[in-house]
DNA sequence: TTTAGCACTCTCGGCGGGAGAGTGCTAAGC
DNA sequence: GCTTAGCACTCTCCCGCCGAGAGTGCTAAA
């Protein structure tokens, strides 16, 4: 399947590239003679032909049929982003566009991800995906106690990284709001700057010492504060721009579509791949087979991870057809991880409350 | 286009009534033949086709071409929804099902939102749609401020029907804490009761008239109100389970299935359909060319309004091909959306804070 | 008024052939 | 020895054709 011992020829590179470039760009098999035209190395069809022949023979493009042009297989694209592509500088006024579009508008973070998912979605034209922080993993910033109408509380808990999750809890009986100023203050006093894991264990600890004591304003604090911060365990996932990708052409078929959205709906897989994807920081691209999710549909990921100072707290990515402009989207998604991750630390973090 | 004049004999309506029934479990064109059998009229095919040539010339069926059976006009469906369905009774333990999910579960009127959209596309197979509640017509419960690190404040605002909104206001200088609590204070208890459109609009006056008196806490706090009841005016609409039509005959090519996603993209539109559907109250059906928006899809609508007391809050309804189980999807929307007000009016209203 | 019978129409699936595209191979040229 | 022109071959795609099947409309008889 590899070439014989020997690397590619710089020749066989140029074809190679140039098949993957124009399919990329026009969807279609790629035909010798197409190369040899629009190509700059003067060789006739022919020649082309040899090489294509030896390419195809050693697993780097395919034939649909006897008669029909080119494709490149997944060792292709492979060997096309590692080796060969020049990664396109992205212009002054995207970069622009996007810092504007994360710095200025989003009021929190929850729509911050919301408007980075839109970005991806709407600059790849692929499905954009942003995983958003586990809460178990976030950092408390402040915990809020609000009266509503009698045994009602809301709960407001904030993270550092500028998330915030409300909860109505229902007490067991009305709790006056001096009391429930005094719960805020001193939850958030002695518990910011922990995860929200760390601190629910530790109130779990302290609830059993507690109930010995009897203290009973605590004991109610503590109750309250486990009710408040027993948030949803799952990371949760924001899928954008699936209806954009029906104008592929590879999702001229039903099947395929209907297969597609097999696919997005299963968020917990999603989330699976994308945070394998990126294990080991930076832009990780998976192409086709890579795994199951995608192999089926002849889909690539490309995601990185965002996060603040070297905690990282999700994800994000795009996901297309196998054949996508990897030049212009893998650049992409670093700079939207690079630009979230810096929006997520400037708007949010500031000095920490110590 | 009319019956001359004279109502549709009884064997008409009859005949009728099992074509449009078997059209809408089979999806296929009806034939005199399959009436003829299967309905207890021991009636042949040859009288069956002469009833379905006058009820097609009448405007009530129609054909796909001339050899092939008849198909249910949009009138047909009309006739069949006002006169001639029986609604199914809902299931006790679909009952079950539905309260225990919308009373049980949500935390807050945002995710009751969800649970109900998901509720009516799980349970009809069609496209949930839920209308949420502009802003400026919910009624203020009570407003928080959270102090964040440096100059940030977290401003939470709750609604009588248990919407909860937050927002991260920047302000020019740090706020102290104690200021901070009084003024959620001052806000909740002058302004709880009233819509966030009338708080808006008076905060703006009596801004105007502070600024002569240059009292410097009301003027910051009218300031930090202005910005935390400055919210997204546009009602949210939440769409569900536009996948799941996907197995519908009717949307076998892809140019609809297309049509399709563009029509759900445009919110706007969504949200002015399913308004000007309720207006009236009550359940409420458009069907086919009611509407420019799903004419060209064949697409009907269902819905309802929802909301506490007389207070209209939103809509729900659903959308799927005009080919739908109205016996049984009438009943479920309407049980819904008494079911969605119930749970807004008991689990979040309560007795009201004076 | 209903019904049996029959001719007619239209769709759908399969078949075949011609055009077009692209390849692989061979033999000649540099 | 590498490159290239030429040519036969293969495969897809499109179009038109045909027969089967389904359903109708009409007519004539019960």
């Amino acid at each position: 399947m590899q070439p014989t011992n020997q690397p590619l020829t710089p020749r066989d590179r140029d074809i190679l590239k140039d098949v993957i470039v124009t399919y990329i760009l026009t969807a279609e098999p790629v035909s010798s003679r197409s190369v040899a035209k629009h190509g700059q190395l003067g060789l006739s069809a022919a020649t082309i032909r040899n090489v294509m022949a030896d390419l195809e023979e050693w697993g780097f493009l395919a034939q649909p049929h006897t008669s029909a042009g080119r494709v490149p297989t997944r060792a292709a694209y492979h060997l096309f982003i590692r080796t060969m592509m020049e990664t396109r500088v992205i212009p002054a006024r995207e970069r622009r566009y996007i810092e504007e579009n994360l710095k200025g508008v989003p009021a929190d973070a929850d729509q911050l991800m919301e408007v980075t998912s839109h970005l991806l979605s709407e600059l790849t034209n692929q499905v954009g995906v942003v995983v958003t922080p586990t809460w178990g993993d976030t950092v408390l910033k402040a915990v809020d106690f609000v009266p509503l109408s009698g045994r009602k509380v809301l709960c407001v808990v904030v993270s550092t990284s500028g998330f915030v999750e409300n909860k109505v809890i229902e007490t067991d009986e009305a709790v006056p709001r001096e009391e429930l100023l005094r719960t805020s203050n001193y939850l958030t006093e002695n518990f910011a700057g922990q995860t929200l894991r760390e601190i629910r264990d530790r109130l779990l600890r302290r609830m059993a010492e507690e109930r010995a004591q009897m203290d009973r304003w605590l004991t109610k604090t503590l109750e309250l504060a486990r009710r408040g911060f027993d948030l949803d365990p799952k990371p949760g996932v924001r899928v954008e721009g699936t209806s954009g990708l029906l104008n592929q052409p590879e999702l001229a078929d039903l099947g395929r579509v209907r297969r597609m959205f097999e696919t997005f709906a299963d968020k917990a897989r999603l989330v699976t791949l994308l945070n394998q994807c990126v294990r080991g920081g930076g832009v990780r691209v998976l192409i086709g087979e890579d795994s199951d999710l995608t192999s089926e549909l002849d889909f690539s990921v490309v995601a990185t991870p965002y996060g603040v100072g070297d905690r990282t707290l999700g994800t994000l990515g795009i996901f297309g057809p196998s054949r996508m402009e990897y030049q212009k989207i893998i650049p992409l998604v670093d700079f939207l991880g690079e630009t979230l991750s810096r929006a997520l630390a400037e708007s949010f973090s500031g000095p920490e409350t110590k």
